[in-house]
DNA sequence: GTATATTCTGAAAGCGTTTTCAGTATAGTA
DNA sequence: TACTATACTGAAAACGCTTTCAGAATATAC
């Protein structure tokens, strides 16, 4: 059945099946009509041989890899690993397959990487979040489809797939506001090598205005800077402590952040949420087993990166697809009390 | 500087640098010397026009992908996202690239998955886990390195890269009888489709000795079965609850299990440590943040990966190297109480 | 019945490399 | 000086497919 030492090439099937080499392309790649017996031949040989095309001859004559670049910042990461499980999903049952590479949010890293899906001879690019100057995608988008996810940018928003933070940061923030909530302190974040990332950008600004449509001034010293980690958060709210600026509740500007947070705050005894409450970001999954479960707001990357394959998949088959915009929702689960 | 409608080939490098494509084809690859003039003429041919090589070509003509097939098992779970990433950080600076394909613990997905790797041509395999059919393993391995990562395989015990799980529950096991724990409860699991993971049995294996070793006859009431996600953790312990049979201890055979499993006891109103005492397994980078710390035993993932690569880089290369075996490492945070 | 489409088909020309083969210089040896 | 290694080099043959081209066979229209 399945002949391993895989020496079967087309010319095989075409000896066996009676037909030419060009016949036996047309039946597998469906690109021509053959006449009903030929094909049957064809197949028949096909299975007789365990035959499989070798795909280096078929992108070399093609001019198609069958393959879709995908740029990511750091594996490993819930919320990045989500969109990567949305693509392969998505892309499952095509002919595509991704080739991964991984930008560890270094500029420089970043551009060797899509240097090399280019060198791979990838058909498009989904992009992940990443700090890739525009104007350098933009040339690439010249050639070849591209996609990004979770990253919006400026240049050609209609190829980007993202959730609109601001309005996300707005509602949680504004939600805390509604809990009584007045001292709100705000964990953001600056990524290594960049001033910051813009969805992060946009989450401190939604939560500023909705300070300031209830009336509030944003208060600096409620306003700490981490880097996505763990461990930032937990800085955060050593820095905030330190700061002597009393707050009732904490937004972080996502999940991993608000889990720092959360071991720094049981560590000085401040309970959570009577003394002081918690609100992620992302809701990943690991945002419903923190103790107490974790108010935060769900950002569907399984969801996103599916449909950013999908996406993908339509452009390459020159279709323009309409991408959709997510709205974050806000998950209410046990992290925040009424104010008093 | 950089050409981006890559049409450059060997061809217009050798038109301009004055020599023969076998010249600029000796120079690229190092494989043969040429005179210092030709060769330095041809680099500067390349960087002017800013060639790259067609990798189809490359490919199809060397008949080397510079492609290894990851086998991995579930995008976007933290241990094996951490072996993926070391992976990748083994590969660096290699010529090789890792393409992954996602087995989802299901057998015939696994399957397709190795079918698609191997379609591919590449040229080694890294299995993460998974549960292929050894026999079916051994084939490929005649064709093509293999290399397998948390996963030991019975007849290729070369070929693994694995932690001792069986003594690495048994020192938690005897750490928590250490502490004067005698009634220990243990989360073990079966993945869907398979009767059990083998190294999930070695760690109820390693469990039962511990046990035994202490005089304690394992109380098979105090074992229960969950899947190793969080939410068979809160299950296992509703269930163990539902049993009646008292415990102290548990001991889950992840960490995931454990959040699960944690956050049931804090519905109850179970404290951790003071009521009952917690350890989990594999150290994903969550556990330090738990409230309280996990107490864990750490797998070295991302380091169990470079191993991998490292191997596989060996093997690609004909030599054979030696696998490391890893110890299991209990990490000692703050879930464990001594039990009076 | 002829004229015109339409459907099939094989030959052959790529696709862009690597690698073998057969030299031609050049250096080293006696 | 003649002779043998050695260092270089280019022509040309793969590698295994896709696709164009042009012709043959068949179907449709008048």
């Amino acid at each position: 059945m399945s002949n391993n030492d895989n020496k079967v090439t087309i010319l095989d099937i075409a000896k066996r099946a009676n037909v030419s080499p060009s016949t036996v392309s047309r039946v597998l790649r469906n690109s021509a009509s053959v006449a009903p017996g030929k094909r049957e031949a064809v197949m028949k040989a096909v299975a007789e041989l365990g035959y499989r095309p070798n795909i280096f001859a078929q992108s070399l004559a093609s001019g198609q890899s069958m393959t879709i670049g995908v740029l990511t910042q750091n594996f490993g990461s819930p919320f990045y690993d989500g969109i990567l499980e949305g693509i392969l999903l998505g892309l499952d049952g095509s002919e595509y397959w991704p080739l991964f590479a991984d930008g560890r949010w270094q500029t420089e890293i970043e551009l060797r990487g899509l240097d090399f899906l280019l060198q791979r001879r990838v058909d498009g690019i989904i992009l992940v979040g990443g700090q890739i100057p525009e104007e350098r995608l933009r040339k690439v988008a010249k050639e070849i489809p591209v996609i990004a996810v979770a990253r919006e940018l400026k240049t050609m928003p209609e190829n980007c797939i993202y959730l609109k933070n601001f309005e996300a940061a707005y509602q949680a923030t504004q939600y805390l506001l509604e809990m009584g909530h007045r001292d709100i302190a705000h964990i953001t974040a600056t990524v290594p090598y960049l001033d910051s990332v813009d969805d992060i950008l946009q989450r401190l600004r939604g939560y500023e205005q909705a300070l300031r449509d209830a009336g509030l001034e944003p208060d600096p010293r409620l306003i700490v800077e981490g880097n996505l980690q763990q461990q930032s958060g937990v800085l955060a709210v050593e820095m905030l402590l330190a700061r002597g600026r009393p707050f009732s509740a904490i937004f972080a500007a996502n999940d991993q952040m608000a889990f720092g947070a959360r071991l720094a705050l049981y560590r000085r005894g401040i309970r959570v949420p009577e003394d002081v409450s918690l609100v992620g970001f992302d809701d990943e999954s690991s945002a419903a087993y923190m103790v107490p479960p974790l108010t935060t707001v769900r950002q569907p990357s399984i969801l996103m990166g599916q449909e950013a394959a999908k996406a993908m998949l339509a452009l390459l088959n020159e279709q323009s697809p309409k991408l959709p915009v997510f709205e974050g929702e806000l998950v209410i689960r046990e992290s925040v009390a009424r104010q008093r």
